[in-house]
DNA sequence: TTAAAACATTCTAATGTTTTAATGTTTAAG
DNA sequence: CTTAAACATTAAAACATTAGAATGTTTTAA
């Protein structure tokens, strides 16, 4: 990688570096959702969401789907899933974490 | 995930989400360096490269071996080797991003 | 046209990050 | 003991992020 690209990278890894933005990648998985669905679930405030998923859109994270008055998120790249398997991992080899 | 594994992860994609200590992982891929080598190549300062090399220790993403005065890192966990491999496709097909 | 639901925007206070410069510590060699 | 190389620490300025409260917009249905 060259110098820019990691600077690029970067930005991204801080989008994805948040518990409700990963929260929503998460929720993702199993496929799109609303707005709503995904404050809920995760127990935030709908302007935390909002910030937070325009975030995410503009590092090209999720996807943004309007339908009336909803918006509906999904994954534009599924890849950055093998994160979770891999941080699960790790918070557990090399981080000592237990539930 | 949990929550609380949620704030961890996010803790150590912050780790990640830098250039220089994006450049430090890259540099390990190829085994143990010394602070001296990862400053030098990443032209960054001394001053610079000891705190960033902390932070990376901190989350368990280095280990670090002192030998007489010299400073040998290496990576702890080759996984997130394969984030370069998920950018580089992300920055392309999802960021547009070209040399 | 009004009301309500879903979402967006804007502020602000608090807190965290980044970078650099200056200075300190440790180790080995002479 | 002195020096030099390698690394660490600290402090400060500039800047970014976070979270919450208030308010605004858009859409649909009645």
């Amino acid at each position: 990688m060259v110098n820019r690209e990691r600077e690029i990278a970067a930005d991204v890894l801080k989008a994805l570096a948040h518990p409700v933005r990963l929260g929503v990648i998460e929720l993702l998985e199993s496929g799109e959702k609303n707005c709503t669905e995904l404050y809920e679930q995760l127990g935030c405030s709908q302007s935390m969401m909002s910030q937070q998923l325009k975030i995410l859109s503009r590092q090209g994270l999720v996807a943004i789907r309007k339908e009336g008055t909803l918006k509906y998120c999904s994954l534009t790249n599924r890849d950055f899933l093998r994160l979770f398997e891999c941080m699960h991992t790790h918070l557990r080899n090399f981080l000592h974490f237990e539930d």
